[in-house]
RNA sequence: GCGUCGGUGGUAGAGUGGUCAAUUACAUCAGACUGUAAAUCUGACGCCUUCGGGCUACGCAGGUUCAAAUCCUGCCCGACGCA
């Protein structure tokens, strides 16, 4: 992987760039689409070169519970296997420590809502084990329960780095522990030593599996077709925290950066802000499960060069739409007869094919089909809108197009 | 015509003297979702309310009882059986 800054914006973080992968270029900023278990919920892997998705992430979690990583491996990676061409990323299975752990029962997702996000929270619950939860988190790694037939299996930095050597993406990260919004201090502190630990350890691993593979070759890997490894920033809402971890990471011989963990929906663009400003500025750095449009322009600014985020396929399938008035829920009785597409001006395949009257009438009864434009309809309104975003930082009109696009969305 | 069974909220279908404005499911109306335990989950769902409660309701009309969706009588309607 080899990443090169093209433009940055002044007065800001902001940059536009390229990632070159032995798969192929990423534009950056970028969306990178979320494809868990080797497949983009509802969408082929043809209606995401339709799309003009550029990289997608998979899961190693969930990979290796299922087939295994080395069936992935035998198939040649995950991109062959789900006949994806283009640029990968794997995920380590760290957020799994989060949301099969700390969040496991508990109506906490990993950006904390509400002006008062560490109140009305059973902290004693999440931090005891009454809510018995899936993973369990000590030094040496991640004790998981699987959530498909409650096997036990540890993640250990070492077994993240070989598995994810074995789903084969472009880029991966290293195993980290993501926490909770909801974390104290304390607990944030400790954890965020942990993932240091283990960060060092996912390094030496992972350029030992390297090396391992380029022995027998009769010269070095071009840097550009080289697997990346991207260390992952945590500690929580804590501005020590953050900078702390961020030159500790920032240090090691890390390809990129991942910024990953808990914030509140005011804070995320300050606190990345915070660890980019710290971060080597040559490396990429990919702001972990963040999609919301509002959240990707605060994080351009901040610095961030990659984004991925489940929201367009979940809402999208759960009948939530983004437009640039706003999401609308598809279901809603207004939209029974409303034979317009969903948004004017769209040149999805969706838009371009349907009606909200046809979508409406999908989800009302349960096509499987409605997951699926939705989706068309989402993931390509988040694409466009990142490479808008992109366009912006190159012809400096970035503010123009943030303010213009977010008195439109939010009014 | 006789006999049997049955008529419950938008639908299906529980309940068979008080704890019933009535289990549940579906439908309906809304909401949530940020490195996917997620084609998932949550709330509302007779009318009114100063949120204490009040009112009207289980085919219709009467009756028994302190109390009826639940028991009795008549009527109306439906299914099945016999003529």
């Amino acid at each position: 992987m080899k990443f090169s800054i093209e433009k940055k914006l002044a007065g800001t973080l902001a940059r536009a760039g390229t990632i070159e992968t032995a798969n192929g270029t990423i534009q950056t900023p970028a969306f990178v689409v979320v494809g868990t278990k080797a497949t983009v919920k509802s969408l082929t892997s043809e209606q995401l070169r339709s799309l003009n998705a550029q990289v997608v992430l998979a899961n190693t979690y969930h990979l290796y519970l299922q087939p295994g990583t080395d069936i992935v491996e035998q198939a040649g990676g995950f991109g062959p296997f789900m006949d994806w061409h283009g640029p990968t990323m794997t995920d380590s299975g760290g957020f799994q420590a989060f949301s099969l752990g700390a969040a496991f029962g508990q109506q906490v997702s990993k950006v904390a809502t509400g002006k008062a996000p560490m109140q009305n929270i059973d902290l004693e619950g999440l931090y005891s084990n009454k809510s018995n939860p899936l993973a369990k988190v000590t030094d040496e790694g991640v004790l998981f329960k699987s959530h498909l037939d409650g096997s036990k299996h540890l993640f250990t930095p070492e077994s993240s780095m070989l598995a994810q050597w074995k789903l084969g993406a472009d880029m991966i990260f290293a195993f980290d522990e993501c926490t909770s919004p909801t974390a104290p201090y304390d607990y944030q502190a400790k954890s965020l030593a942990r993932t240091y630990e283990w960060a060092k350890r996912c390094l030496v691993h992972w350029n030992k599996l390297n090396a391992e593979s380029e022995a027998g070759l009769p010269e070095k890997i071009p840097q550009e077709f080289r697997r990346a490894l991207f260390g992952v920033v945590q500690g929580g809402r804590f501005q020590d925290l953050r900078e702390q971890a961020a030159r500790d990471l920032g240090s090691l011989d890390f390809d990129g950066y991942g910024i990953g963990g808990s914030f509140t929906k005011d804070d995320i663009g300050t606190a990345v802000g915070w660890v980019n400003a710290l971060l080597p500025e040559e490396k990429p750095r990919h702001l972990l499960g963040i999609g919301e449009p509002i959240d990707l322009f605060e994080g351009v600014q901040a610095g961030c060069d990659l984004f991925d985020c489940v929201l367009p396929t979940r809402i999208g399938r759960h009948g939530t739409l983004y437009t640039h008035d706003g999401k609308i829920h598809i279901k809603n009785a207004k939209f029974v007869a409303d034979f317009a597409p969903i948004e004017d001006g769209c040149t999805c395949y969706t838009c371009t094919h349907h009606t909200r009257a046809y979508l409406a009438h999908l989800f009302r009864g349960d096509e499987i089909t409605a997951g699926t434009l939705a989706s068309i309809h989402n993931v390509h309104f988040l694409l466009r809108l990142v490479e808008k975003i992109r366009a912006s930082i190159l012809d400096d009109t970035f503010f123009e197009y943030k303010k213009e696009f977010l008195e439109k969305y939010s009014r």
